[in-house]
DNA sequence: CATGAATGAGCTTTCATTCAT
DNA sequence: TATGAATGAAAGCTCATTCAT
């Protein structure tokens, strides 16, 4: 995780520094989501990303192929953060669905605005469509997992009688729209008219759970 | 369809066929809309569009000054349609408003993803950020007055005993949410998995309203 | 020169009128001369010249074969004109060089700025190297029989004691440099700095033939 | 020529040659001025003059940021190289103003029509209608002053007697008339007439100043 | 004769990518 | 490893010219 720890005691007085190259690689990377999402994949010049980064442009290609390989790479370790940031949480014994959801969904959503997460799937959803493997692998890593974590906890709310449907059983990713439509509309109108999307999902555990006590 | 009708009277004896231009037109705004929503706007060339159109490059310089003024002029020409096809419908007396919804937002959905308006939507979506005023006037015309309606329906459920949280009355855009994720969805991984926008609407429905006899 | 003129008598129901094609050559004509001079060869756009005409981009080329056909065609006739009014005047009996130029050149110099002559010789100048045929043309035409009536002036002044160097034989064109100049400047600082060719040219005199008495 | 010498001690480890950029430019500098002298600056096209200077047509956008830049960043460099070579020199003690003259600008005018000053002369007339800033830089930094020189001869002349007419004092660019109508006239028609821009104004002299032994 | 919609060659400009240093 | 000057394919846009009406 540490990217600049170095072995101690081995003194490395001349060649590459591995240590250094795994720093660029984080500055281009950090770079590199930064200026794909604020224009997207077509607008941003590689220039932008060097700058950025505060490397040459010529370095960019030391770390990845070619743009497109930059994208890909860029997004591809977001995801494994991702991965690597998603608790695989439950319910406490006594702790119902609904107080869970509002336990681990809300502060997410609530700092959801300020957080690389919100770009990055903002674009995922913008760029998606041109990058299929990206999109795929979102979906296997992140919404797959998400939804069976759904499934469960809809299992549950249906045994405990805090449902009566099995919509989220059957379309799981119902739970996860409010969500979505909260991130795409920050992106359009945000600057103007942000949409609170913690309080828009504490609406929507209201409305589909019944009028609770959060 | 009859774009060359020409109204009696008005003579003229010299010169191109005026009806051609609307003709024209209309070719062009219909590949442009095609192609912008295949490939986005700025992987577009303009000889795309062209040659979709079956017109030279130059041609859509005769209607539209410059590439953006084509993506704007396209959408405001479909947004017009959207607005027009609003039939500002209501409920019938005896008609619950879950009823209400099954039976006019259900069809829509069903047959979304083979329509233009999903193609539109997503387009919006994809490149809301970077056409602010695209985005704007896609509320301002649309979500705007489709919150109003959601909010005169959530009036009357409410008052009906159908719902009892207001949270469709803070958060119209609740409803709407489903059919993003949705479009989304299939604009990403249609191919391989679509999703059936109608079925998840409905389960949705069963989810808010308790389980119905749709 | 009037090309209205119509024969008398001769009924013309039918068929084109030699009359108005006569007329739209001349509105051509006018307009292109216009903005030929306003804008440079290259610069002026078969539009400019077609909307200054009031005609169709489409008749332009009834009447010229193309762009540099309608250039070529707009200076020659121009050049006919310049031919047409030079009167090939000469001094009185007892009237000096000097005085013949004052009386002579003099008024069309100070007239010069605002005349079309003035815009013209200043596309011959700007646009000459260009188009060799028209430069040549204007030389045969213009410059070659009033370097032969400087020549002749030359001698007179010569002959009279006048003037005591044969200058003005070898190189008559010295007499027309400061004209040449004055509209240059006029050209370029025109606006700002316009410069007084009469006066100048007066200074001229003064400066070739010893201060006179004009 | 030498433009690749670096100062000592600072030292570059890496990245290409520096000295490289000033060679480039001043490759790009000459061909641009030649092929703009040649052609006039709209029909030159920027492949013309990268080939010219043997680089690529990106090249030509790292120095000058559009075509009107690179024209105006050439001529700032020749009107540079004006001023730096215009020796303020004036008349010996016991030099009349005609042998001054004679003695100074009779080899400027021999040498001009295979020099490259004479070119950019031409461009100024041609082109400086459209480039008013042009223009008027040149009359600053060349004009001016050199009618301030002529002045102060002009008054020199009056003093000695070797003048009787204040016609170069109040337009001292009389004197530089002849060499531009020279110029222009070359210009057109050079290639099968040329004018021998010196003896005209040997003449001038004459015709001015009386039959001189020069 | 006159029109102006349509054409497409041709030009400017951008920017991902390379490679000598 | 790192640099950034140089490259040239590719894209947007213009405008002289054509031709059906």
């Amino acid at each position: 995780m540490d990217v600049q720890v170095e072995e101690a005691g081995r003194r490395r007085v001349r060649g590459p520094s591995p240590g250094k190259t795994a720093q660029t690689r984080k500055l281009i990377v950090a770079a590199a989501l930064d200026t794909f999402v604020d224009q997207g994949f077509h607008p941003t010049r590689m220039i932008d990303v060097a700058e950025r980064a505060g490397v040459a442009k010529g370095t960019l290609y030391l770390y990845f192929a070619d743009k497109e390989a930059l994208f890909e790479g860029v997004l591809g370790d977001v995801v494994a953060d991702l991965v690597s940031n998603m608790g695989e949480s439950a319910p406490g014994p006594d702790e119902s669905v609904r107080a869970f959801l509002a336990r681990v969904v809300l502060p997410v959503l609530r700092t959801m605005e300020s957080s690389r997460r919100a770009h990055f799937i903002r674009l995922v959803v913008t760029e998606g469509a041109r990058f299929p493997a990206l999109a795929n692998s979102y979906r296997r890593i992140f919404l797959d997992p998400v939804s069976e974590l759904i499934r469960k906890l809809a299992r549950r709310a249906l045994a405990s009688g805090e449902l009566t449907s099995d919509a989220l059983l059957r379309f799981p990713l119902l739970l996860v729209a409010p969500g979505l439509l909260a991130n795409v509309w920050n992106g359009h109108f945000g600057r103007d008219q942000p949409l609170d999307g913690g309080a828009m999902f504490e609406a929507y555990l209201d409305l589909v759970f019944g009028p609770g006590k959060t």
